[in-house]
DNA sequence: CCGCCTAAAGATATGACTTAATCAAGCCCT
DNA sequence: AGGGCTTGATTAAGTCATATCTTTAGGCGG
């Protein structure tokens, strides 16, 4: 995701410490400690703050120094963050807020999908369901895990609401945050699968009320899994 | 909201220049050409740059200049990004997919706000209720429209999922988008003024499914009028 | 058709100077 | 004498100008 120079060495190390909350509310960091202790120029080093600062996680003042702002002004939707909240001590919470989430607008794509999917989507909706359906039994839950997200954010996707279709990066943090952090059983539960498969096959036929009905199966379900694990 | 520097000003006219699509998919921008442009220096250019990169607006690649993304690839939920599309071009587009996000996600916020609500927050909202009752009659739009985004935005606050509190500011925008665009009659509705009460009330109680289903009838209903308006 | 070369444009580094916010000393008024 | 206001010193970010390094698109030659 993050392939960038040297800003992005900084902001790999100073995004996850600012929301792991290792650097919390109103730390301060300076300009020339970080070049510092980073040994890179200024410029890098503003580059990456100003990364930081768009997502609203610092905001500088002067005479002061860069101050960590409070974690309900950070840029909650951004992946990156979304990504470095899932990768420390925040996970559980993360994992909830981002719960809720799809319990609000998946059964809305869906059923959105169900009458805006091209012929394209609606065959790779089939097409994944199936694939899930195999190597769910088979229990390859790398696949799986792939099949998967690639069904949601087709789902998204196909729901012609481009903000929908931008939480699929989203939605897959999710899928593998749970997955690799062992927040799933071996082998996927089938009626889980069964459910894909009926979404699938309601965007085919157009029916909009039983496609939101059947993913809102999914995702309350995945909630109420994630409640069981995280508790 | 952007009160920078100098970066600022390159931000907010190179902004709304690419979210208009004036600057469409694949322009090109050389640094150099953008430091004569507007006699600033590269420090300025780049802070400028980067700011747009991390929003996902353009990308910047080597031997050829800075890029202009494809739209799909903008980071759509940042505020900044949505309040430049809404004063431009793209305003028809950008409302009506958020409209469809609030009819997704407000009435699960309701629901969870009548479950969630601190004592402080549902007296808020009753006496939100009543402000709009009173300022609608009066045909006050600018007091109106103030409480109406309050309202939401408690609502949003309440639910406990710090995602939805995030729409606040989102909600917020489009409200102010379709009063100050002249999509709204002179008075409010009475019958949407009548719901918010209801879900004032039923947040009160504590009744999720009121609240929930109240919510909704003020989403959709403002959806419907927005697609009347926008045809 | 492939691989090497080069020039173009971003990436990084650095030193000098400007601006603004904080803190504290000093002053005035009560 | 005490509290509040003014003012100046200080500090860290902001801006500018310039130089060098690195990558890579696209041309040239084999």
């Amino acid at each position: 995701m993050d392939i960038q120079g040297l800003p992005g060495r900084l902001l790999a190390d100073l995004g996850p410490s600012i929301a792991s909350g290792e650097l919390g509310e109103g730390s301060v960091l300076r300009i020339e400690e970080l070049e510092a202790r980073y040994g890179v120029s200024r410029t890098v080093v503003r580059d990456a703050v100003r990364m930081l600062e768009s997502m609203r996680m610092v905001a500088p003042r002067r005479r002061v120094g860069i101050t960590v702002r409070p974690k309900s002004d950070w840029d909650v939707f951004n992946p990156t963050v979304i990504a470095w909240r899932l990768a420390g001590a925040d996970r559980a919470a993360q994992l909830r807020s981002l719960g809720s989430l799809r319990v609000a607008v998946e059964p809305a794509a869906a059923g959105l999908a169900a009458t805006h999917a091209s012929d394209d989507q609606r065959r790779a909706l089939s097409a994944l369901a199936m694939e899930m359906t195999m190597t769910g039994r088979a229990g390859d839950l790398e696949s799986f895990l792939r099949h998967d997200a690639d069904f949601h954010a087709t789902i998204l996707q196909a729901s012609g609401n481009e903000m929908f279709a931008h939480l699929g990066d989203t939605v897959e943090a999710v899928l593998r945050g749970r997955t690799e952090h062992h927040l799933m059983p071996h082998h996927p539960a089938e009626y889980a699968v069964q459910l894909h498969r009926e979404v699938a096959e309601a965007v085919c036929a157009g029916d909009t009320a039983h496609a939101e009905r059947a993913m809102r199966s999914i995702v309350t379900g995945a909630l109420e899994e994630l409640d069981e694990v995280l508790s």
